[in-house]
DNA sequence: TATCAACTCTACGAAAAACGTAGACTCTAG
DNA sequence: CTAGAGTCTACGTTTTTCGTAGAGTTGATA
């Protein structure tokens, strides 16, 4: 049996093996956080990860929470936007706010 | 029978939504123009964005082609993210290297 | 008003996908 | 080698989306 090791598949999978890995949370360990029954809850996110099976949105929500980042950086296509969302979430409201108006400056909006 | 007019539903469906009636096509021609069959165009584009049925991520990629957003704008959960995937996806690679700059000066980030 | 056309929504059975179960595979520690 | 932790997948079942067909809604025009 061929194994993909830490080799990232498709998009979604790869964010959510990325995530989980940094949370240092084994595949069963997280799925039982997100309520899933311990007899299946490894051969769900494994299929996940690997691109086998695609979640409905409400489960990659809990993942995405109980993980500690937006479900949004799950959907994320290339890596730059992916890391962007990641340090965009974790902006201060007035951080925000200054962002909005750096982004008003670099381009005729509003 | 309900009719919802334009109020926005839920996640997905609310975002495509926007997008689709700010690009200015009917259900049915956004339908055909990612490839679906005309007779059924139009039920598939409103259960999407009514919230009925959850589209797979390939189809989601399609829509987001022809309506010129990136996928993920779909899956952003509040507006300021999404308002700020669509504003940062446009950015040129210079500006984006900009940002990444800018970000690094408020967070003691690598 | 009546009627037409454009647009949107939904009930139904068929088709496709994810689901839980059970067990195999890989790797590392003792 | 053995045990255990972690990951993966074939199987049959359940759940979902799919295409079809047609009804509801709105607005314009005669």
């Amino acid at each position: 049996m061929v194994k993909k090791s830490s080799t990232t598949p498709c998009c979604f999978g790869a964010r959510l093996r990325q995530a989980r890995e940094r949370a240092g949370l084994a595949q069963d360990k997280l799925g039982v956080l997100i309520g899933l029954d311990e007899g299946c809850s490894s051969a769900r996110i494994s299929r996940y990860e690997t691109g086998v099976h695609e979640p409905p949105f409400e489960t990659a929500r809990k993942l995405a929470q109980v993980l500690g980042v937006s479900v949004t950086y799950f959907y994320c296509e290339d890596d730059w936007l992916a890391d962007l969302v990641l340090r965009l979430t974790a902006l201060t409201p007035a951080q925000r706010v200054e962002l909005a108006a750096w982004l008003d400056l670099r381009r005729g909006v509003i």
